[in-house]
DNA sequence: CCAGACGTTGTT
DNA sequence: GTCTGG
DNA sequence: CCAGACGTTGTT
DNA sequence: GTCTGG
């Protein structure tokens, strides 16, 4: 799945990436959350940023805030689920990181009193971090798509997004078995953005990235991943 | 008809 | 255990 | 995703 | 908003 990531370039290797204007001040951030308000391109305004919620607040809500998990969405139930299924053709949004960070269940070794591994330790679970991005170390776009919702008593428009989840590649797997981001290339990053592509076009951008394209990186924290300069 | 759900991941 | 906030 | 909270009454 | 279950 992605429920943590990181873009930590400086602005103007943003800009010249996605081939933007940025007008909006904005920070690199090396712990991007679900419920921050983070940077995303649009298909509506694909020259700019557009800072929204990283969770998906469908328009047709009644509360402000929803109970169930919406910072991710399946790839293939896309087009069957209520709070994502009309947002495929209208509103689509490529998620700049420069990494995704993936927690691994670590069962901790434990010996007895002769030093022999014991098949069932009773010790607390752990989790090793790994940070995953490109061999090159450039930035990479994540397909998500984005809604609005209005406050009826306010009029105030709250926009919010979600980033699409394939089959986890072979770099992944050992990682975090089963789900991982939708990672477009640069060329299919222009297709997600493009209006003029139908519904079965769009869907079938959403793959598993080239896994021979990306590495992992255990690191003790995640904080400790240095930020830029 | 109305009421209620609407989601993802990984698991004991 | 389960929900909320970031 | 993880980390942290998770409660009440009456008051210094 | 729109579908499902009762």
């Amino acid at each position: 799945m992605c429920g943590r990531y990181s873009e930590t370039k400086d602005i103007n290797v943003l800009e010249e990436r996605f081939d933007l204007q940025i007008d909006k001040k904005y920070k690199p951030n090396y712990n991007a959350s679900p419920g921050n308000v983070l940077p995303v391109i649009t298909n509506k305004d694909p020259k700019n940023l557009t800072f929204m919620q990283w969770t998906l607040l469908p328009h047709w809500s009644k509360e402000r805030k929803i109970k169930y998990s919406t910072f991710n969405a399946k790839a293939e139930e896309l087009t069957e689920k209520p709070s994502f299924r009309s947002l495929i053709t209208t509103k689509r949004c490529l998620v700049p990181a420069s990494g995704f960070y993936e927690w691994k269940d670590v069962t901790p070794e434990e010996t007895d009193m002769f030093g022999q591994r014991l098949p069932n330790p009773k010790t607390k679970k752990e989790k090793q971090i790994y940070f995953i991005n490109l061999k090159s170390d450039e930035l990479f776009a994540m397909a998500g798509l984005w809604d609005e919702w209005i406050d009826q008593k306010t009029g105030e428009i709250v926009s919010s997004f979600t980033i699409i989840t394939t089959t986890a590649n072979e770099l992944v797997k050992p990682i975090h078995p089963e789900r991982m981001p939708v990672i477009l290339t640069r060329e299919t990053e222009k297709l997600w953005l493009d209006n003029s592509l139908s519904k079965e076009q769009l869907l079938a951008l959403l793959t598993p990235y080239e896994a021979q394209e990306m590495k992992a990186k255990p690191l003790p924290g995640i904080v400790d991943f240095p930020n830029p300069k």
